[in-house]
DNA sequence: ATGCAACCTTGATTTAAATCAAGTCTGGCG
DNA sequence: CGCCAGACTTGATTTAAATCAAGGTTGCAT
């Protein structure tokens, strides 16, 4: 066996796994451990036993494809486990990593007939699958879940403009200050134990994804986190995390005042 | 009288029209000539009455502001008339514009209880005002104005990704021509008379609001336009008005094909 | 008509980040 | 256990766009 992402030991040989459909699988989203932190929680008992009927659980190794830009729009995700990347692409490869899904957090949606982006997973992704007549049906049957989808997406899309703002007027110094600062945040709302995760940044993505959402290269990246750390305002931590040394300096640094 | 924008011939010094409030006021909804190319198209008779009855009508001049960043989120405003530019600014003044509505487009939803947002007119606008309650109750007593809602802002939020490849990937050049594209085609979906508006675009805003558009200085912008009209590409017409001369060469450019 | 202020254009120079170019580190595998 | 590939770092040089610096246009107000 390789350490190709399609064959790791996360997944036999040949793509995702089917989580079984088991008759308890009608308590899937009722036991969902990040179910109060995505948009699952606009669901009563009875909704969420519909929720786990409309869905399938796809558990993914890294690197594996989940959207493909122009592919057909057929289905819409929430991530409930691990870190996907959204991204748009030009016909001479260049790449814009538009955002990241945690744990949580939706991916998918489209009024057009054909998804204008690409997704693909990070690391070991869990996360389901709704086909969208499914997701059509459970928007009309529980108009608190379509409320919550709403305000989910104009949630996305101020965050959106908050990424325009940092792509269109940052420095690379404010840029990565803005990055880090958002990956502590990202951990906060992910992991369970909030006693602890003091000041610690979630960094599972590679330096090219880093440079890809922040319209930088690997190498201005690379000097940048090195820069801070030399600065003793982060240090590395095991597991692709960074420790943040200095909240109030990055945060500085990350609205464009000046800390030289 | 003088030339600011507060106090030109389009409104009485002071500043916003209201429009008079009279008895077929009930009638505004229902006889509104961008009906069918906003959000109120998912409305029957009786809902367009109910639109009417729940919102106000502003005459507002060039430069005056809508919605201020960090204000409380009270209101959601649809463009009936001209052009609307929204940003985000950082506290040293550099300001990234995240975009422009034009006739038809909707603004102002938060799900937070400030705006974290800016939003001026670009020239003589007319827009409806609905108070967040009135919004909220419309959106319960109409499931397809709700529905029609999130399309519209799924819709927002692939244009914000598009507009992120573009601040974080493309070159002044490619970023130039993505816009001027982009205003043919907001003038195509907002003038009535679709015959011989053959290849016009409207560029109403400034080379400051272009530039912190683009994420470019006043100048790159003013280069590359002046060497697009020098190439051929474009020409000048009246009342901020581009003919764009080869689209499918501007297209080529804005997708990074090499056209040198 | 004239003046002026805001807007736009063009040219010269600088600079932040990209590109080019070696290395170094790391962890999984034979 | 040490090799190798992929990921990361660091340094030297180039470059696209910013900045600095004049002018030129336009349209409104007097």
């Amino acid at each position: 066996m390789t350490s190709s992402p399609q064959t790791s030991a996360f997944v036999p040989a040949g793509g995702a796994v089917h989580a079984p459909k088991a008759d308890m699988d009608v308590m899937r989203c009722l036991v969902c451990d990040i179910r109060n932190k995505s948009l699952c929680n606009s669901m009563d008992e009875e909704g969420l036993a519909a929720l786990a009927h409309s869905s399938r659980q796809l558990l993914l190794p890294p690197g594996t494809t989940i959207v493909e830009e122009g592919e057909p729009a057929l289905a819409f995700f929430s991530v409930t486990h691990g870190t996907v990347k959204l991204f748009k692409s030009l016909p001479d490869g260049r790449r814009q990593i538009t955002g990241f899904a945690d744990a949580g957090q939706f991916l998918g949606l489209s009024t057009a007939q054909t998804y204008s982006f690409g997704a693909e997973t990070v690391d070991n992704v869990r996360l389901c699958r709704f086909l969208r007549p499914q997701l059509e049906t459970l928007l009309s049957d529980y108009p608190t879940f379509e409320r919550r989808l709403l305000a989910a997406v104009t949630d996305k899309l101020a965050e959106a403009q908050e990424q325009m703002l940092l792509l269109g007027r940052k420095t690379a110094r404010e840029k990565v200050a803005s990055f880090l600062l958002d990956r502590m945040k990202a951990f906060h709302q992910t992991t369970n134990r909030r006693q602890e995760t003091g000041n610690m940044a979630s960094v599972p993505m590679t330096r090219v994804d880093i440079a890809d959402y922040l319209g930088l290269t690997i190498e201005t990246v690379s000097r940048t986190i090195s820069a801070f750390r030399r600065s003793l305002l982060i240090a590395s931590a095991e597991n692709h995390r960074i420790h943040i040394l200095s909240v109030a300096t990055l945060l500085n640094i990350a609205s464009g005042q000046k800390t030289d």
